[in-house]
Parts: C-alpha cells; sequence; structure tokens
DNA sequence: CCATAAAATGCAAACGATTGCATGATTGCG
DNA sequence: CGCAATCATGCAATCGTTTGCATTTTATGG
C-alpha cells in the first residue's frame, strides 16, 4: 500500500546478511536458529526500514493466506453483526484476516459465494448460514477443509459447531409462561430445515407435554422475519384455537407479530402474551419491550473462531469435532403477563379483508 | 481449498501448448492474441480440470490483490451493515473480496487496523470511520492510496466521499416542526469532530435563522449513541430552556434522549416532540415510532464502491475528487406531534436526585 | 515461389517469501 | 592438539502467474 514497500532482501542488505537468515530471524519459530546478536540487528533494521512481509509471497510459498471466510445469510440482519465481531476480534490477533460474505439464503448465491471464497484460497470457514442438510458443506469438510458452523448446526455431527442452547432456552420460556398463568400456548416455529427452527420447536413439543400444558395451534413460518412472522400470526387468530400465549421462534417473527396483532386491534401484553428468541438489539425499546431469550452472540462468534483455529491449526488429521452449547439467558420484559389478564383468542374473522 | 488444486502448468499440459499462452487465452485482456480454436479448447480444458486461478500469485506478480478495505467505527452499529453491504455487492462481481475492520473510534486501534491492512495490500480503502481531520487517512491518500470516505468526509476536498445530504435532511426537518406549529426548538447535536456532526449542525443554526424560529438550547454529544442521547436531553431538561421539539444528530441520540423523557415521567410526543437522523432499522417500532430522515444507506456503499473502482484502475494519475452527495428523505411517525399539544419544558429539576 | 511482414506461440525472468540441504565456523572431548 | 559433533549461516529451489522478448508459423504481395 505504501509507496514503496521493503522486502526481505532489502532488509538482508542492510544488515549485510543472507535473505533467508533474516527470514529465520523474524519468525518467532525459526529465531532460535540465530544468534542473538544479528537476530538483534536485524529486528532493528526490520523497523528502522518498516519492513511488512508480503502475505502473497507467503501466502504462494507456504499455502496457506491467513484468511477465513465468514458466511452470514445477511449482514444486515441484526443477528449476525456481533457474531462476526467475535469471529473478527478472536482471529485478528492471530494474524488471519475475514472475509464476510452474504447468501441471502438463496442457494445459487451460495454456490457463486463459497466458489470465490474458495478461489482467494481462505484457510478456513465459519459458515452461519448453514442448513440441517447441507450438502455443499460436507463436500468442503470432507475435502478437509476446516469448518465451523456457528449459530446454527448441520445434523451430521462431524461437523464442528458452536450454539446457544435452543432446548434450554424454550424450556425456560415455557416456565415463565407458566409461571404466570398460561396454560394454552400456541406457537409460531421456524423453518424446520434450520437447526434452530427445528430444536425449537422440539423443544416446545417436549416441554409443553411435560409441564403438562395445553400446547396451542402451531404455525410455521417459512423465514425467519417480520413479514412470515405477522402472516403466522394472522393466520392463528383467524384459525380460532383457544391460546393466551403465543411463543415465537425468534425475536423478528415475534416483532411481525405483534404487528399484525396491533393492526387487529389487539392489544400484548392485555390480549396475549408474546415471545421472542435472541434477544436483538432494540427489542428492548419497541412496543411492548419484548420477552426473549438473550443468546451470546459474540460469545458465540468468539469461541467459532478458537475452535477453527484449533482445526485449522492442527496439521495431520483432522480432531474429532467439538460441539459447543453456549448457555442462554430468560429475559422478561413486557410483551408478558399474567394469563389472568388475557383473555382467550377472540373468535372473530379479522376486521379487514 | 480444495484438495488439490490444478494449475495453469496442468492446463497446458492438458491442451499440449505453454503455460503463457493459456494465461493469455484466460484472461479477456490478452484473448485476441490467442487462435480462436486453441482458446476454446483451453477455456474448454480449464473448465474440466476446474482451474482457478492462484489468488497469491497473482498477486505477487502484478501487485494487485483484488481486495479493498472497509473501515467502520462498529459493523455492530446497525447503520453499518446496509452501507457494509452496498460495498460488497458492488464489489463481488468485480472480482473484489472486502475485508472489513473495525476501530471502536479509538485512534490507536485504528492505527493497529490500518497496519493489517497495508500488510495485506489492499488495493483501495472504503472509511467510514473518519474524523473531520485525519490525519493517517491524508497520509496514505498522499501515498496515492485510492480512498474514499463513505457517510462521513473530512474537510480535505481532495479526499473522495460518498455522503447523504446532511443539511437538506435538517432543513426538511425544521420545515416539518414548523408546520406543524414549533416555533422553540432545542438541539442534541453531535460531535463536531465528525463531518455528520458539524454539517447537521451548521444547517440547525442556519436554517433555524432563515425559518425565523427560536433555535434553543444546544447540548452537544461527545457520541453518537444512546447514553449521550440521555444525557443531553437530561440537561436540557434540567436546564430550564423553553421548547417543544428536540431535534436530535441521530437516530442513536434521539432514542436515548426518549427513554430519559420516559425517566422522568414526561411524554413524547404529547409533552415533547423529538426527532432522529438516519432512519434505522427497528426505530418505527419503538415507543414512540421516531420521526427521522432516511438516507439511503445501502446506496451510498454502492456508490462509494463505484467511485473507489473508479480511482483504482485509474492507470496514471488519480482523477479529480469526487464528492458525491445523495439524497435524503423525510420520515414522519408518532414522535412528533402540533406544538399546539406540547407543553413547554417543565422548569422543575428532575423528580429522582 | 520467395522474401517479408504480421500473427501466434514459446521462453524465461521476475514477484517475495520459506525451507531442505550444504557449508563454514565453533566448540567439546579424548 | 585433532576430530567429531554442533551450531550458525548461506545457497538455491520452489510456489503459480504475468509479460517483455525471442522464435516460430502463417499470411501477404511482388
Amino acid at each position: 500500500m505504501a509507496r514503496k514497500r521493503s522486502t526481505l532482501k532489502d532488509v538482508a542488505q542492510a544488515v549485510g546478511v543472507h535473505v533467508s537468515t533474516v527470514s529465520r530471524a523474524l519468525n518467532p519459530h525459526t529465531r532460535h536458529l540465530i544468534t542473538d546478536e544479528i537476530a538483534e540487528r536485524i529486528a532493528q533494521a526490520s523497523r528502522a526500514l518498516d519492513y511488512r512481509p508480503n502475505t502473497a509471497a507467503y501466502s504462494l510459498r507456504t499455502n496457506r493466506t491467513k484468511t477465513v471466510g465468514v458466511v452470514v445469510p445477511d449482514i444486515t440482519n441484526s443477528i449476525f453483526p456481533p457474531i462476526i465481531r467475535g469471529v473478527e476480534d478472536a482471529l485478528l490477533d492471530k494474524g488471519y484476516a475475514t472475509l464476510v460474505v452474504n447468501t441471502d439464503g438463496r442457494r445459487e448465491r451460495e454456490a457463486v459465494i463459497l466458489d470465490a471464497l474458495s478461489a482467494r484460497g481462505v484457510d478456513g470457514l465459519v459458515v452461519a448460514s448453514v442448513q440441517r442438510e447441507d450438502a455443499a458443506i460436507g463436500e468442503l469438510a470432507g475435502q478437509g477443509v476446516p469448518i465451523v458452523t456457528v449459530n446454527r448446526s448441520v445434523d451430521d455431527p462431524s461437523i464442528a459447531s458452536v450454539v446457544s442452547d435452543d432446548a434450554a432456552g424454550i424450556r425456560m420460556m415455557l416456565e415463565h409462561l407458566t409461571s404466570i398463568g398460561h396454560t394454552r400456548i400456541a406457537a409460531i416455529a421456524g423453518d424446520q430445515n434450520l437447526s434452530t427452527g427445528k430444536k425449537r420447536h422440539q423443544a416446545f413439543v417436549l416441554h409443553a407435554a411435560a409441564l403438562g400444558l395445553l400446547a396451542g395451534p402451531v404455525r410455521f413460518a417459512g423465514a425467519f422475519n417480520e413479514d412470515d412472522g405477522a402472516r403466522c400470526m394472522g393466520e392463528l387468530l383467524d384459525g380460532g384455537g383457544r391460546f393466551t400465549a403465543v411463543l415465537c421462534a425468534n425475536d423478528r417473527l415475534a416483532i411481525g407479530a405483534l404487528g399484525a396483532l396491533r393492526a387487529r386491534g389487539m392489544r400484548c401484553p392485555q390480549d396475549l402474551s408474546v415471545t421472542g428468541f435472541n434477544d436483538m438489539p432494540m427489542v428492548d425499546r419497541i412496543d411492548p419491550p419484548l420477552t426473549t431469550i438473550r443468546i451470546q452472540q459474540y460469545q458465540v462468534g468468539f469461541m467459532a473462531a478458537g475452535v477453527l483455529l484449533e482445526r485449522m491449526n492442527a496439521r495431520g488429521e483432522a480432531p474429532p469435532a467439538r460441539s459447543v452449547v453456549l448457555p442462554v439467558e430468560l429475559i422478561v420484559r413486557g410483551s408478558t403477563a399474567p394469563a389472568a389478564a388475557s383473555k382467550p383468542a377472540p373468535r372473530v374473522r379479522s376486521l379487514t379483508r
């Protein structure tokens, strides 16, 4: 970047030694091969000349790019930036740079994306956009590319992952709801092709039964977004089932659900309690503030980077896939209230159309 | 990344030509030097072998990395992801990868960051974290590094920039407020070392005078965040000046201000109107929904990438610095109401402490 | 049909680092 | 004091591309 970068050769010339000596002196790994005095002079000269190793040359020779790819559905979705931040922070001082790419959840685009990353020869991959069955990921892993999925996981247990404790989160939420008197609980579930969607829904079914409450009607959202949340809430309300709370598979669905509720002139939490999952930024500021499950977004990213480093540094065979699960926390806010104050969902048709 | 990548040599061998011929045939720029028939055979072989050029070797030889750095204060701040997305989208199909780094607004960290980018030899820089006077940026630009600032600009006009029309936004907001009867307007201004803080505040002063209204008390926030917004709002209320609306230099300040307002038992917009700037995601869902100025975040990023490409491709002297200003839009929501309904700020001390 | 210009391809030298091996210097020990 | 072992450094090949120049092939025109 600077006008004229100095190279190993320049430093070697300045000190009067061979370039290989400089290389060794500057590499902590081979530093011990060099006499202290010479090494010191080299260190000084390298500082004086502001020497920076040429990444391209290093990569070409060693076949390591010191770059990792981070694949997310959409960086614009505020669940991901903290995760990315965690990954970057964990990797930066290890000398790794981070290439973030967006798939928009589209399969074809994912192919193009992975192509671009592959062409750049990233040393490893942190993937947040994975589905439960993911051929592309499986193939790459099979080829020996270090991979760790984050936030979501694939069903294949041989792929390392760092996720949040979805099941515990749902259980805690259900316990919270029952503790304030709710017994009829509906759900807006997420995409069952995603581990988060699947796990959360399974937990809902399982723990609802265990707690002896009536799992109410369930709608499955196609995507984890506000529009689908609104649509599902509309369908639930139109469906005529009886319930006093709606458990949503994530915050965005919950936000959409709240919108649909309001559009029909109903109030949360007076008429219906609504819960989310993730504790996205700002959900504490919306109306009503959302009761949700807080996941450790930054930590998840940070740990994923750690697991990835472990795999990238494993010289021989890949270490056994680690599956890290981080604890979650229940955050009670204004969108849930005692069931006593709630009326069952009305059976009336929606007002408009 | 794949087990064993094929190289130019492999393709050359397969076709029975020299590697330089393959190189030329595959490069659109030199493609015309090669006989159509051979070129075609090379194209096929390269496809069959799934040949991908080695980025490291390319970079080493040409001294271009096909990588640009994007420097933001914090990717976690939801104003930036759409900008980054715009940059990435504009650059991806031109074959450029994007390295995003966070400075956290800290100067020392910025140095480290730029170091890391410099070491990686990025071809250009999109900088969103710039201050009005920025030595580091000026120096890099002086060294001939293609740079464009985004969202913010530096005072030095020789640095290219893509920003939103801050002045127009403030004018529109003031016009909106006066149109609904406000005449005494206070302000929470941003950091005057940032172009956005400075420009918006200048516009406030200028247009308030032009509209013949009473620019009320002003507080300067140190950072564009909720905490400082709350603090400033507190000071305004304690200050005892009279005003019916508070114009905040951005949404986060406004959100903090709303919090402080509520903490004192006052209501928005009944007691006081509050306005923001940027139209961040979710500000339409908070309570009350924020009246603000919508900036074209994605477009700003996209255009910045375009300007950068122009500079990176300029072989000889850098083209004259372009300064692009994108239009903004007034979004009226629930946080502003006619002044008639507002009572002047009370002169009482805050309730707690 | 040959000389010559033009077009197509091959050759080889970079780019800047790493690293196995060779060599020269030093040390230790008998 | 000499020989071997050890240590420090130098040598040179290598990674995969690009590209100026040399060389070969083809086309052109007299």
